[in-house]
DNA sequence: GTCTATATTCAGATAGAC
DNA sequence: GTCTATCTGAATATAGAC
């Protein structure tokens, strides 16, 4: 489907997503979303009749995004190290796309908490964390690995995984490297965290 | 200046720093700032002109604060062992005291690249990544750690670190936790840390 | 230096023509 | 459904009294 094909309702999400993603609720205008839609604000209105309305929507779908792409993987049959390096590489893969996910929902998130919190009941977030402590702790009692609390292990994955993509622009500055080096570090980051990690849990 | 000059900006400065690390620039309000403080709005411009110029003095200081508390460890003369986990002590204490600060300056460097690298420049950050680097690389050099790139050392780091702290709202809602759960779990987390990270070099 | 009152600017939202 | 023009409200900034 071409950007003319597209509905207006449709070229309207695409243009949202864009500009409250990258800048979050407080510094988007209304403006710049009509601009980068090829309208004018007040199609905005008549189709979402407020900011927030249509935050609520761009909000929820991030939120979704961030979270489906790896739930579904604990539940395969593979075992542990299988697992740990998919859900890494499905991570940074998903993160390596949307670059500006997870800092618009940590920064949502803080800014407001009850939304996050409202939002968070649609997504099996708690779920799949449930499934990971489990998955871990029987793992352990059989004593295929280090016995670790699994909370800590959890945060290393995540944080491994996330931090780089939201620290990118200090990180590139710092460092002197441009975006297409820090996508190339990050690829190779899919594999370097994956044995980290396994290395901390094997016996 | 007199005595009583340097209450009120000292006042104004304390309430500015209290507002802009929470909400950040955008969502930040002159009026609360204000009443932080215990004055009202015309005073502020009366010593700082207008929001931006007041902004930039709080985001020169943050950035300072961010980056001095762990600058100096390097230069010791301790060996790498005690260097790491000094490092990642120092940087979870000054992160537990001030837990705004990273998200702050993380997004505020996402949405203003041009102020946090202009800030950048009255900060040894980049100073410290070569050293480290140095550092890394003649300890591996000299057979007393595995061979690994000090980036991606220095990155998980920072990534196990910082990004608990990031992320602190989602993930104390995802795991049913309050704030004295969540700052005993970075306590805890200090050790854990610096024993991942060193057995990860460890030969 | 500090306040109240006011001006200005800007962005979200609406009215009404087509 | 889409536009132009306009209203409203909020937030920054200034003027001027004390």
């Amino acid at each position: 489907m071409t950007e003319i094909d597209k509905n207006t309702e449709q070229k309207i999400l695409d243009a949202a997503r864009k500009v409250f993603t990258r800048q979050g609720f407080a510094a988007a205008r209304m403006d710049d979303i009509a601009q980068e839609a090829g309208i004018n604000r007040a199609l905005l209105h008549y189709y979402f009749r407020s900011k927030q309305k249509l935050f609520d929507v761009i909000f929820a779908e991030n939120m979704g995004n961030f979270y489906s792409s790896f739930v579904s993987i604990l539940g395969s049959d593979a075992d542990l190290e299988t697992k740990i390096r998919s859900l890494v590489h499905a991570e940074i893969d998903m993160l390596l796309k949307n670059q500006d996910l997870p800092l618009f929902i940590i920064s949502e998130a803080s800014r407001n908490p009850e939304m996050m919190i409202a939002q968070m009941a649609h997504v099996p977030v708690r779920q799949f964390m449930i499934q990971f402590v489990q998955l871990i702790n029987s793992e352990a009692a059989k004593g295929n690995i280090k016995a670790i609390n699994p909370i800590h292990l959890l945060m290393h994955i995540m944080s491994l995984c996330i931090f780089p993509f939201v620290g990118r622009p200090v990180f590139m500055h710092v460092t002197g490297t441009d975006m297409s080096g820090f996508e190339n570090l990050m690829e190779e980051r899919k594999n370097i965290i994956a044995d980290s990690v396994i290395q901390l849990i094997k016996k």
